[in-house]
DNA sequence: CGGTATCCGTTCTGATACTG
DNA sequence: CAGTATCAGAACGGATACCG
């Protein structure tokens, strides 16, 4: 963080005729990307989908997510609690009854996440085909050699 | 998956704004969990944020993005190829030049992984904030104990 | 330059057992 | 119910060497 404005995040106008290719800090370390490396993470995207307007009980979210084990649960949901995206509540009730819920921060970026699922869904179609076709190509060239 | 239907959209009408929490299907193995798996990979996510309306070659990419090393990004690549989110040019030119461009599908990906990581931008110091928080507030509890 | 192939340590993850 | 602790296996990822 030393370097002072190496690679400034150059703000784009918005205006389309003024699209601006954006130079992204890429810097190993700094704390872009290690929040990327927090949300770009496949347990972490899927909690902070399901908690949509909503909160959830832990063993509600373990049941919601399919293939997910305690231990990562509680791990991924410590770190989003760590980030100040998921708010834990733990009800004093015998047996106990934890909630969790995104907070304003974590709605905010629900936002995006919600559209890049959406994004998933909506090609999931193509991407398989593109998938079928690069593998069908990638056996012909198998067989030529 | 011997069940059905289990788990299709639930379309929650009725409510105030209308706004409808969304059914995701998170079942292991289906294709929303493996593209999702291939979205929200560091390395890729950070390709297609640099592949912005432009093609980089591959020493360039590399060069961008800090950390990363030959091996992971040729896997990478291959398999954003494989998806059909970015196209493969090799030119017959000695030394050997390859240029990679997001392919239409991989722009329309684009526009969310960029709000995803201007988002990542614009809230860096709030995480930052709230890591520090959790991180005192920890290391109190752990000497009350 | 832009790969591929191999080795190998580290990190991640699930299974299991136990607790307030 | 909602964890924590531990441990072994799998997957990830870097380093190195070599090739078209």
């Amino acid at each position: 963080m030393e370097e002072g404005t190496l690679k400034s995040p150059t703000h784009c106008t918005g205006t389309e005729a003024e699209y601006e290719v954006r130079q992204w800090d890429t810097r190993e370390g700094c704390e872009v990307r290690q929040i990327l490396d927090r949300v770009a993470d496949k347990w972490s995207l899927l909690v902070i989908a399901l908690l949509d307007r909503r909160s959830l009980r832990f063993s509600e979210l373990r049941r919601e997510i399919d293939g997910i084990s305690q231990r990562m649960l509680t791990v991924t949901l410590r770190q989003l609690e760590r980030d100040g995206l998921v708010l834990r509540t733990v009800h004093p009730v015998v047996p106990p009854r934890v909630d969790y819920e995104l907070t304003p921060l974590g709605v905010t970026l629900h936002d995006t996440i919600r559209s890049l699922v959406i994004w998933t869904e909506e090609h999931q179609t193509e991407v398989a085909a593109a998938r079928a076709s690069y593998d069908s190509r990638t056996a012909e060239e198998a067989q030529a050699s």
